[in-house]
DNA sequence: TAGATTGTTAATCGATTAACAATC
DNA sequence: TAGATTGTTAATCGATTAACAATC
């Protein structure tokens, strides 16, 4: 067994931002054919320092080979199986204004092990329309939604008025995580997990760094 | 002079990372009518704790008054002033595609004091055309208009094959602030500020959160 | 004045970096 | 085997929390 058993460990929060960066500059080196590399090469790509990196890929196990460094492929293979990308996601994304939208027709979950199972809003105008080959459904249905078929990720994007009683649907129907765009912290419980895109928040961010120049 | 000068003292990046979210609480309360309030209060609303809003504060000045608090119209302004939304900052978009689309369609940044001055696209498709009152000019004229508008930030809002092109294009022609949304790292001088929407980096993130639990 | 709450210093906690023995 | 580089422990750094004197 390579993998150490760590389950008792807690992997801090500042590791687990860092893992999807490593993720995608790993695929970056898979597709240009690279094979192997060492922890200063690639903290040096990354940005990170070289021992920083050892620290954080030795919370999940011991992937790399004294004197060798990392096998690429190897690496990325097992960043993935970590990051919980081997198994598809099925996901279902409520709002369909701006940022609903682009999301919807964005290819790039498709590219990951990530996928649209439905889609919903509250308007009548647009409940029953087509997006990208999915229909709009009434939010209304929501719950049954979930529950039925069993998904895993409710992606939040209607405004920040409505936001907490989504997500109150979404936990109650049993919704293991929630990917929220809308510019309210959600309260939810413990065992669910939220990842806030709050993205007024770093325009706001880049307009007191520009100030303070 | 109730403001401190600490211009000498850098702001740790995870005071920085918070001050948005005051804002947007206190902004809340503001419209709330609310008066007062102690840091133990709006410390408990936010959620960090009561030392670490005083903390965080006192970066900037002493906004509060012992034995009372917190006058929450005042340090709302005083936020504002910190975080540089009192003067208006003009941004360009490039990119307007999915995401682009919606950040252009957003009512969010007339709210706040940042307003898009010109939109840019690659596609002959799309040149000329016209999205809620902006025409999509060529982003070879890019560089020029930056120049001659001065414009504060830009918007990166392009495939992430294209996306460090136009940063270069942008810190040549005198831009001060980058805000990213292509999922690449962009190489910029030190002097110029970037804020990353890495949407999916955040996506993984919560796969990690949710497939760990 | 007495009570309340800030501003700030000191203590603790967590995260990063340095160093090096283990080992391929 | 010798050189290289990991995995891991110890030292440092930064950020958070506790405590309390200052003061409204």
């Amino acid at each position: 067994m390579s993998k150490k058993n760590k389950d008792s460990i807690v992997i801090p929060t500042a590791v687990i931002k860092r893992l999807p960066k490593y993720h995608r500059y790993l695929e970056q080196l898979v597709h240009e054919g690279r094979e192997k590399i060492s922890s200063q090469q690639l903290g040096d790509i990354v940005g990170v320092s070289a021992p920083q990196l050892r620290q954080d890929l030795n919370y999940f196990g011991n992937f790399g080979q004294q004197g060798y460094g990392y096998n690429v492929k190897k690496l990325y293979n097992s960043l993935a199986e970590v990051m919980g990308i081997q198994n598809k996601s099925k996901m279902v994304l409520v709002g369909v204004g701006n940022i609903g939208q682009a999301l919807v027709n964005s290819k790039d979950f498709e590219k990951r092990s990530f996928y649209l199972s439905a889609i919903f809003d509250s308007d009548p105008k647009l409940i029953g329309s087509e997006i990208n080959n999915l229909e709009v459904k009434d939010v209304a249905t929501l719950k049954d939604y979930i529950r039925e078929n069993n998904v895993d990720i409710g992606i939040i994007a209607v405004p920040g008025s409505v936001a907490q009683e989504i997500a109150d649907n979404m936990v109650e129907s049993g919704i293991k995580g929630i990917w929220n765009f809308s510019p309210v912290d959600l309260k939810t419980p413990q065992a669910i997990q939220v990842e806030n895109e709050h993205l007024t928040e770093g325009l706001l961010r880049l307009s007191f760094k520009v100030k303070d120049e």
